[in-house]
DNA sequence: CGAAACATCGAAAAGGTTTGCATCATTGGT
DNA sequence: ACCAATGATGCAAACCTTTTCGATGTTTCG
């Protein structure tokens, strides 16, 4: 049915592993025996079979890429920066959704082990242990989380807290409060750790936990109602879609952003300019740490024994929008002198 | 390195193809034997390799999942549905995102050919010509497109823009406006269609085209001051991101909806609910379409020749919230009365 | 002119799996 | 007690390619 080495090598008067050569490494062979050989190639149509291609070569020309959850569209950038990359460097890519399970994750992964020539591993929910495991089996990047010896690309998360809190003094918020993400979340330690840090580096603040939270609008929701009762005048939500849920809260229960209280997201999903107030958040170069993940991984597989393993750290940047202002006066400070 | 079946067999004490049976074609030996087969080769941690696999059998186990855009939550749904679906019978899945670009889509779907045993194809952007091509030379599965002899999976446009339309009339709306997405997009056809239709079927009804517009939020706000000028009591945006848009435009200019003005979207993206107004939309089976797509795929894949090409029509859910309400009779009417 | 280096190409092994066919044992029927 | 049928298992070919190694013929240099 489809045409072989074999067929073109006949067709072409010549051996298989000219035809081989000619194709893969043209310099090894004659100026003649080559033109012959990719005329004849050319015109029968031939495609080497890949699958026998790397049964030989043990490399297969494509990647992993795991993912906690395709429909968030979080993760979505970072396909599309991983897909993108990926085929510019003519390897194709193997998609994985771990529906946020630790146990599909590692079963998943070992299936896709054995196909691919590499993973990248976005945002992974599974134990050090895992990880460790998996590293052993195959090149692995990975994305959002670290690992002792394995190549990472992170985002500044402690910057981007701090780019929020700065700006939040510096509309004269003093008490501020963080409506954190699953505790299980790598990044959202990340976040705590650089929130409740801030206040060493700043005199006079006075920064609350609200506690764990789904990620999700009803999180907002939840969180919502708490920072209302902390008498913050400013709240740091986990992620944008939080801070929508905390914005409609607060409409829900007779106030506003930013009037009667700030409310800043993480993440700069594309919806965040799609609503009023429009969402203070912290742009984060997901498509581009998509990107770096290949590179990073491909220069594992190729370079393997050479290469150090690296943590990149991208940068990210504070977008100030609109549900964010200067501190309200009246009331709750008040109060807050009574406390004290 | 990597166990083989090789290592399976002479740990257990058996032959190679008693091992390669055992695993896969369990009926076939002996209770005993297999499962001590099974035991020792999960032992392990046996894989068998695919690409030897493939080699032998032709078969990849293995299908491509083409796609527009992996940044549009609306692909992420019918991603994760894909993938899902593909895992459970045990197919691995490429994935490709074209850039919404016709020539990357067949360009990236021909050297994808070669390693799938066929295609799911998503809202393809390429030319009734591009895909008749395309499917002589794999199995292809369409999803939100028609071509004939090709199975499809669609979902009911005619349908949803007809009950969001009955329930527009009902709030008494007459002079309604569509704003619709690009003019290659085959649903944007289907549901203008949909729309002009609607006019012989319900008499009185002042129904207005407003063009095409990019299916972005910058295109609801384009759509936003022509649905003004219209004089329509009702926008039916082609998707939820135009609607937000539209919404957005409106309280630019002081107006607001359902006030005003009733807006509504289609597609029911997570974000519709996130939104003051929530919109009033049609909710469409994402992730189930995903799913079909695989069914579908899988059966042309066994049963090739039997297999009629059907197409699938998906219900949808119009799902009423507060973008839209009653039509507002006082000024606008009156102009119209002028009008006339 | 001879030998060594080189360029070119072919033969053959290797990679891991599936599967048709052969073999062997067991069982049931006569 | 023998034969046929059945069931379980092993043998070996086949899938298609890359790559090592060696063979052959050619060039270069001393």
């Amino acid at each position: 049915m489809a045409v072989t080495i074999r067929d073109v090598a006949r067709a072409a008067g010549v051996s298989i592993s000219t035809v081989s050569r000619a194709l893969a490494a043209p310099e090894q062979v004659a100026e003649p025996t080559r033109l012959l050989v990719q005329a004849t190639a050319h015109k029968m149509g031939y495609r080497p079979n890949r699958n026998a291609r790397s049964l030989v070569t043990g490399r297969s020309n494509s990647i992993g890429l795991v993912v906690p959850d395709l429909e968030n569209p979080y993760f979505g950038s970072v396909c599309k920066g991983v897909q993108a990359r990926a085929r510019a460097a003519g390897y194709a890519v193997f998609i994985a959704d771990t529906n946020e399970d630790p146990a599909v994750e590692t079963e998943i992964v070992q299936s896709l082990i054995k196909q691919v020539d590499g993973v990248v591993l976005c945002s992974p929910r599974g134990t050090d242990a895992e990880i460790a495991k998996l590293v052993t089996q195959t090149p692995v990047v990975l994305a959002n989380r670290l690992f002792e010896g394995t190549p990472s690309i992170i985002f500044d998360n402690g910057g981007g807290v701090r780019a929020v809190l700065r700006h939040l003094v510096a509309l004269g918020h003093q008490r501020i409060a963080y409506a954190g993400g699953p505790e299980s979340s790598w990044s959202n330690g990340e976040r705590t750790r650089a929130f409740t840090g801030y206040g060493a580096e700043v005199a006079g603040l006075d920064l609350i936990e609200l506690g764990n939270f789904p990620p999700f609008f009803s999180g907002g929701l939840q969180a919502g109602d708490l920072a209302i009762a902390s008498g913050a005048t400013a709240v740091v939500a986990y992620n944008d879609i939080m801070a929508l849920g905390l914005v409609d809260r607060l409409r829900q229960r007779g106030l506003s952003a930013p009037e009667d209280l700030s409310v800043t997201g993480f993440d700069n999903v594309a919806v965040s300019t799609f609503v009023r107030p429009n969402l203070t958040t912290v742009n984060l170069p997901r498509v581009q740490m998509g990107r770096m993940c290949v590179d990073a991984l491909l220069e594992l597989v190729h370079d393997a024994p050479t290469a150090q393993p690296t943590v990149t750290e991208l940068p990210v940047e504070l977008m100030v929008r609109q549900s964010s202002g200067v501190a309200r006066t009246p009331v709750q400070q008040e109060l807050l002198d009574v406390d004290v």
